[in-house]
DNA sequence: TTGTAGGCGTTATCAA
DNA sequence: TTGATAACGCCTACAA
């Protein structure tokens, strides 16, 4: 099947190829009504697909914008299993796919990965995740593209940044779980990287329980934001801390760890032990016993990230230095028992 | 930032933009070695990154392939939500990357969404969920691009199909309910499009009750693939047909959502329901009550798939006509009980 | 072993 | 209102 250019167009409607770039690009005041008209007409016809290589090329921009996640060798299990992760390339998707542009999906590891895609494709934009590292930050604003960082808790000058009050759910929960009598509460966390979103649910954990004089360092649980550590740390508890009457869990995930881990035991959840968990995550709500949680609108993160950065790459809005903190909001379900 | 091109280099090594051509495209028998050198270390200090948009233009060859997914208006919580699509991602997306690839996802509503993506893009091939339309692919066909179907019971000529045994799966599922004394024994499955997944298994189970005498069409539950109808048919069995003690699940998306009804009711899992799914989704086995399942392996799909596609794509491999199916197995864990 | 010239499909500038 | 022409960055015959 040959390939339609608009050259094609242009002879077959008896005009030259600028003519049809006039139309292709809504020019209209340079041409007449009804050349327009024609050549639209053979356009359909000959079903004519513009080529965007060559349009980037001269244009300078490719109506193609990337989503990088962090990528790391130990996790075999498949960069994007996660449900988180499906969640917020949800929102990413279909904002692109409303407004016109197309997105490429990749895992990064290596550093120049990252600006290597963005030069070769002549990104228009770059989402980018849970990133925190500063030389990595400068090296992306040589770019000079939009960008924009969910989930990062430093950020490059010129560049939105979005995410959510982590302090604050991390208090919310521990609150929640205090004002339900519970003393002795437990933190099961990933690695207290600095700034990363962890590490602030964490401070909000922290806060809560020193409020009370309920802070002790042996509470502290950290590992890898997976199912596996969850259910470790989880037996962990049950064995060596039976006076833990309830956890925060800074991610569903190791919630979920942890709640298998209890009825492993011959234990049930929230009798024996209650928790609380972090995200919201699409499988929270479908447990048997729901998990109460602190809820984060993953889908609307994307969502609004990417039409952020589109309105940035569009012109349609300013350079952004601000942060955008989304809203949590704690969702009450079944995971936590009220003690006397 | 100013862009290094070909140009940049030829100039800063003493040669033409020829000769760095030559070097990049690995014809190195035509330059003399110390050139290549040269060319190589200039290549290295002025970071030179090739565009893609150029090459392609002039190649017609794009280093891109798209995953597509047949996208119902229906679903407002996210095309990728479900964990299944998460996961065929990741096998997809690191096969890409590994091979120097990239990736575009994108949801499909409109028919020519397809062909217009892969013509505006020069993609060089597609991988393709769960398309049933014969039309569709025959339009596909036209593309002349290597295509991989996954998940589809028809197909183009010309283009590679990858997928399970559906058919044994239902069978194998509803034979190990059978096998633990099970007579009434429900299904519930999306909905029975003609050539898909689930009518599959649904033949499956058919051919396994008949042969014990045991179908019955009072026992078939037909709904969407979600949590919320797999609840609502969990509800229904038990309120109405609590004769029925086991039910085999085509997705377990469903069974996660019978469970739920069945907990909700004041009931268990499997004292009085036993229950089957399909896929072993990542959570089926995070469940306190872990899901026994008919298990396949949806990473290795995508990955698998994306390896087939890319061999075609660089040649490696000649057109592929016949089907490819992976195995299914059943993976017994807590949600059977054994019957008298 | 290296260079020259033309072209891939599109847009932008300037002229007609 | 339309058309020539050059340019975007790269590749490939072909020539030197």
């Amino acid at each position: 099947m040959k390939k339609i250019t608009i050259k094609d167009i242009a002879s077959e409607a008896g005009v030259t190829p600028t003519t049809v770039s006039y139309v292709l690009n809504g020019r209209l005041n340079k041409v007449s009504a009804q050349t327009v008209e024609r050549i639209r007409e053979v356009m359909r016809e000959l079903n004519y697909v513009p080529n965007y290589s060559a349009r980037t090329l001269v244009k300078n921009e490719s109506k193609l914008i990337a989503f990088f996640v962090p990528y790391n060798e130990r996790r075999q299990d498949g960069l994007l299993a996660n449900p988180f992760y499906s969640q917020i390339i949800s929102g990413i998707e279909e904002v692109c796919r409303k407004r016109g542009f197309h997105l490429i999906v990749s895992g990064i590891d290596k550093q120049e990965d990252y600006s290597d895609i963005s030069t070769q494709r002549n990104l228009d934009g770059i989402v980018l995740l849970g990133v925190l590292d500063e030389k990595l930050l400068a090296e992306l604003e040589h770019l000079n593209i939009p960008i924009i960082l969910i989930d990062s808790y430093i950020k490059g000058s010129n560049m939105c940044v979005i995410g959510i009050d982590d302090e604050q759910g991390g208090y919310l929960a521990t609150r929640h779980l205090i004002e339900h009598g519970h003393r002795r509460i437990a933190i099961v966390n990933g690695e207290l990287i600095a700034n990363g979103v962890t590490e602030r649910r964490f401070r909000g954990y922290e806060r809560a329980m020193r409020e009370e004089g309920l802070f002790r360092q042996d509470l502290v649980y950290s590992g890898s934001v997976n199912f596996d550590y969850g259910y470790e740390a989880g037996r962990s508890i049950l064995e060596k801390n039976p006076d833990i009457t309830a956890v925060f869990a800074t991610a569903d995930i190791l919630a979920f760890g942890i709640v298998k881990s209890v009825y492993d035991s011959g234990r049930t959840v929230p009798a024996d032990l209650s928790i609380v968990g972090f995200d919201d995550v699409i499988f929270a709500s479908m447990m048997q016993a729901p998990l109460t949680t602190i809820r984060q609108d993953i889908y609307r993160k994307g969502s609004l990230a990417t039409e952020i950065l589109l309105d940035q790459i569009q012109g349609k809005s300013k350079e952004c230095h601000e942060e955008i903190i989304l809203p949590v909001q704690l969702v009450e379900r079944s995971s936590v028992r009220q003690r006397m």
